[in-house]
Formats: C-alpha cells, structure tokens, sequence
DNA sequence: CTGGATCCCAACCGATACTG
DNA sequence: CAGTATCGGTTGGGATCCAG
C-alpha cells in the first residue's frame, strides 16, 4: 500500500486522483494480460462457445489458465457464462456488452502493434548493433 | 514455439496470419505492462526527464525496474536516452514520436477502464455475492 | 548521479491427478 | 465435460551493494 493518508502527495503521475489512478491500474492489470485478449478476440469472432472449444482454438493456453481467465473474465463482468445442466456438464461462454466494448478499445494497441512492428523492429537493430559495436 | 510446421492449422485464433499474431501479441507483451504505461504517461505530461526526476515521480517503482523499463523503451524506440559527458552523470529521458503515438494508443483502453470503473465493480460484487449464498 | 550485479522472495504458469 | 487441487519450474521484481 502506497496509502500516505492525509499527507499531501505533491506530484503524482499526472494530476489524476491517485485513488482513482490505482483503481484503474488495477483494472488494467487484470484485463490486458495476454489470454484476456486473446479469448476477447476469439469470442468476438466465433460468438458463444462452450469451454472445450475455446481449448481448441487456443491450442497454446493450458486448461488451467483457460480456466483461470475466464473466470476472471466473468468476475470482472466481461463474459456471461451459462451452465447448462445435463448429464454430460456444458458451459457456454458467450462475450456481454462490456467485454465487447473492451475489445474495441484494444483495438487501437493491436493495430498500433501491427502498424509499428517493423518500425520496432528497426529501432531493436539499430540498439543492438549500437551496443555490439565494442 | 508453436511451431507447427508445415500442418495445416485449422482455425487460428482470427484469420490472421499466425506468425504476424506471434509478433505482435510479443510486442505487446514488452510494450503493454504497467510501468511502460505508467513511464509514457509521466514523459508525455512533463516532457524530457532526467533519471532521478522520473523515480520521484513515480515513488512505488524500484531503481532496477526504472532502470530495465527504460532500457527496453529505448530498444524499441520508445524513448530516446541522451547521456550528457559532465562530471556528476546526467541522463535525459524523452518520449520519440513512436513513443506519443503509443500513449494515444493506450488511451483507449485508459478511458475504457475509467468509464467502466463502477460497471466492473458493480459485476464483481455481483459475482462475489453469487458465490457467497451456499 | 546513473545504473550494473547480486541475492532472494513471491507470483505466475504448466503438468498432472483427482472429483462431480 | 468441466472443473479443482497440488507440485515444481520459471520469471518478475524488490533490496542492497558496488562501480564509473
């Protein structure tokens, strides 16, 4: 905790309210990891999806973090999901209006990421060669 | 690696070549943490910095993490470092026009997370009170 | 003043095994 | 099928000390 109670704080980051900085922080810690984007895009893509499913099209993530994500996801109220109660269980996962608009708002750090990419890459060359010149 | 050769990935996460999707879900990793975020915000609203300016502005982050977030800024051409040859070391830290145009980038999800703060709240106490009737 | 090097702890994540 | 629980390896990150 960074908390200095009454104490006049003189410069944050900006001149945001810390409080509200941290909260917003912390949101964004927990909703721009990696698999959070990942299964936004692939729920946006194919609409609702039952848990195996989602497994399949992201061959790379284990059944833990798949898991572990989406739970998370629906705490933060970005999925709905629906538990259907049969005998062999299904699960549907489907994306709400704020997991949407959370996607949209990625859009534009993916399409920074992909217009940049060479840039990027010239500038790592550009370092790494500056510092391997002895 | 996921490198499946030369079989025919059935359906990627999008329709997207998967290789560009590698590189740019990589760059967003090394670009989209917390103290990258934090650092392109300070060195936008106040400007070139020099090191220890930058630590004081950010109290909670430790010299190794400034340190090692600046120096991958730097590589990937985020921010421009200028070492002054004078007797007491001086450093200057300042935000390039890749740099800016991140923290454009990153505004959408900035304002996202601040528009939806009580949105995301409202669904987790939602979430936690479900959980909690046994 | 800047920042590299080291030690060390905590959090993350994958693999596996077990339950309803 | 859809999870939970546990263990172990890997990484992230803070504290401290040291050098240019």
């Amino acid at each position: 905790m960074t908390a200095s109670p009454g104490s006049a704080s003189p410069a944050r980051y900006d001149e945001i309210d810390p409080r509200v900085e941290a909260l917003v922080q912390d949101l964004i810690a927990q909703v721009a990891d990696k698999w959070t984007m990942i299964l936004i895009e692939v729920l946006h893509d194919h609409g609702e999806q039952r848990f195996t499913r989602i497994a399949q099209k992201v061959p790379d993530i284990s059944q833990k973090m798949l898991t572990q994500t989406l739970r998370r996801m629906e705490r933060n109220g970005l999925v709905c999901r629906t538990v259907h109660p049969v005998v062999p269980p299904r699960v549907d996962y489907r994306l709400t209006a704020l997991g949407e608009s959370l996607g949209e708002a990625f859009c534009g750090v993916w399409e920074w990421a992909q217009a940049h990419l060479d840039t990027v890459e010239t500038a790592r060359q550009g370092f790494d060669g500056r510092k391997a010149d002895a």
